[in-house]
RNA sequence: CGGGGCGUAGCGCAGUCUGGUAGCGCACACGGUUCGGGACCGUGGAGUCGGAGGUUCAAAUCCUCUCGCCCCGACCA
């Protein structure tokens, strides 16, 4: 391809309203354009690589016997209303009314759709197991879409969905997908980890997240180094670390007007963790008070696993249920469903009074108050691993994919049934399995750039290498340059079953605008024509990664570059 | 949805407080000199100052409403 034949924007100065690295970067190189919020257009370099990535997740989708199909866009809101989600989803779904006034929504996943195929069509066990995938446009009316293309609210995704006849055949399915997506990121040039994650609205017992860490990622992973343990901090368990255990008497404090853990921690000079936090929460079945070690915060998701949706008590209710201050509330004494934290089980605690103005100190749980016991704080690091008890470090990361056991709860509701081989008639156990193209893309620039641009892993890069002709008033720089060119689109790439490709950058401008943009761009390897190294016979070929310059005799041009591309990283 | 910020030429910004003929840099077009890390000189084109209403002799500037975009939080199948 010729840069001069190809639509390649890039800018001077960043707009404003970029902030994450990717998106600054793309937009700076020319691939993608902002049309609304949410909203991207792919301009050609984005979209060869969105391409990249989309073959690869083609190949190795094939490779586990899935067969690519693909679904309207446009749903009607029947089939959502039979599995419920038509009235959960509230206003992330995009809803329309056809001209005879029918409602539709447009689709924010497929699950609903592939799974009213499969009850069409699929009615015995010898038509078990499917795996069907397509690489479709989804839309969510997202609350905040953020950071260029990381969060959109229109995006396509690769989203597979396996049905199968038994638990078993869904272990299989997940299985292979666990595996391919490792080939597909690791293939991509991704570092990602595989962690556990919280099934959530999907239903079903098991899930797992490919995390891309990244600080512009919007997911905590916490992680144990030693064990491998690995998960979202919306279900990260771990264990607080111990404090030393104090021989404290029970006793009234007097504490005016100290009411959060750190006024009276400072007051006290007692770290926080010598604290019972206590929370007074509304459930559906009335009040629930919740206690936290000083230092920690409430996960509200456990909890609301453990007592349904809850709201935390206004300083009037509390004051009306307790007849005192919200700072000055505790266990001790409380009449009432009681969960705490299980980091509290252990220790000698200080919390409040039940009485204006005091604390109390020397509480001792199971002692001086009973509770139930559950995980109820969020993993923060320093933590120890619930499997060694290593310590745990948290960092950010995106979601670039995710791997969902979906067990009936589409199949049932939907009547995607089968008969087994007895003749009894079975609902499909089923699986889905999603990753963001775009995604990827932004979390392969959040991790591979420096300050002069993008550095795209070789798999997924718009082109393999750039020739960079300095001087296109100069013959000899001219014809080389389109001698290289000819010649290296002709090489096969046997990695990955393509001819090489290559961009030549003719355009007639000075030299440093072409290095400028080359770095920016980010296209693994560079090949310099300068008339300074053709009047000693050689050319230079650069690494973007490394910067790392060879100089190559003309004569052996061609075989030098595609050897160094060969070696590049 | 709560909090914060910003809308002035394609991009980056000044001008707004204190009302008085809309500016700068880059980009773009033309001419010339340049040509190994975003050149220089000259000339030129380009703006409903996000929109509507109001106050005023006069509004980018003051007031009211509204639309859009970004960031933090909530949410995220």
């Amino acid at each position: 391809m010729r840069f001069t034949k190809f639509f390649i924007p890039t800018l001077r100065e960043i707009p404003t309203e970029a902030e994450a690295i990717s998106h600054k970067l793309l937009l700076k190189a020319g691939y993608i354009r902002q049309l609304a919020s949410g909203l991207y257009i792919f301009l050609p370099l984005s979209w060869r690589v969105l391409n990249r990535i989309n073959r690869i997740l083609n190949e190795e989708m094939v490779a586990i016997n899935a067969q690519e199909i693909t679904m309207p866009i446009l749903h009607p809101a029947e089939i959502w209303q039979t599995t419920g989600r038509w009235y959960e989803i509230k206003e992330e779904m995009f809803r329309l009314k056809d001209r005879g006034g029918r409602d539709m929504c447009l689709g924010m996943t497929h699950e609903e759709i592939m799974t009213w195929l499969a009850s069409k069509e699929i009615r015995s066990y010898r038509e078990l197991p499917q795996i069907w995938y397509q690489i479709q446009t989804k839309l969510r009316d997202e609350a905040r879409p953020k950071s260029g293309i990381l969060r959109t609210r229109e995006f396509i995704m690769k989203d597979s969905y396996s049905f199968d006849m038994d638990e078993e055949g869904l272990e299989r399915s997940y299985n292979l997908h666990a595996n391919a997506y490792h080939k597909i990121f690791t293939r991509c040039g991704l570092k990602f980890f595989k962690v556990e994650s919280d099934p959530g609205m999907m239903g079903g017992a098991c899930a797992h997240e490919y995390m891309a860490p990244s600080p512009a990622g919007e997911d905590d992973i916490v992680i144990c180094d030693k064990c491998g343990y690995i998960a979202n901090i919306e279900i990260a368990k771990s264990i607080p670390s111990l404090n030393q255990k104090l021989q404290w008497e029970l006793e009234e404090i007097f504490t005016p007007e100290k009411r959060t853990v750190k006024e009276v921690s400072e007051f006290l000079n007692i770290d926080p963790s010598f604290f019972i936090k206590s929370l007074l929460l509304i459930s559906s079945e009335g009040y629930v008070l919740a206690l936290l070690r000083g230092d920690q915060d409430l996960h509200e998701k456990k909890l609301t696993k453990i007592i349904g949706p809850f709201r935390i008590a206004q300083k009037e209710e509390v004051l009306s249920h307790l007849n005192v201050e919200a700072g000055f509330i505790g266990p001790v004494g409380y009449k009432g469903r009681i969960i705490a934290d299980l980091s509290l089980k252990e220790g000698v605690y200080i919390t409040g009074a039940n009485k204006m103005h005091y604390h109390i100190k020397g509480v001792r749980p199971e002692i001086d108050f009973s509770a139930e016991w559950h995980d109820l704080h969020i993993a923060c690091d320093g933590d120890h691993c619930p499997n060694c008890s290593n310590t745990l470090r948290i960092e950010k990361a995106i979601e670039i994919g995710n791997i969902f056991k979906l067990g009936t709860k589409y199949s049932i509701p939907l009547n995607a049934l089968f008969l087994d081989n007895k003749g009894v008639e079975r609902p499909m156990i089923m699986g889905s399995y999603g990753i963001g193209p775009a995604r990827v893309a932004a979390a392969a620039v959040e991790q591979n750039h420096d300050e002069d641009g993008i550095i795209w892993a070789k798999a997924i890069a718009p082109f393999d290498i750039e020739i960079l002709p300095l001087n296109m008033s100069d013959k000899n720089t001219v014809e080389l340059a389109d001698a290289l060119y000819a010649n290296i689109s002709e090489i096969y790439n046997s990695l990955t079953d393509r001819n090489l490709d290559v961009l030549l950058d003719d355009r007639n401008v000075r030299p440093g605008v072409k290095f400028k943009d080359a770095d920016l761009i980010g296209i693994p390897i560079q090949i310099i024509i300068g008339e300074r190294s053709l009047k000693n016979n050689y050319i230079e070929v650069k690494r973007r990664r490394t910067k790392e310059t060879f100089k190559i005799p003309i004569k052996q041009a061609e075989a030098e570059i595609v050897k160094i591309y060969y070696e590049t990283d």
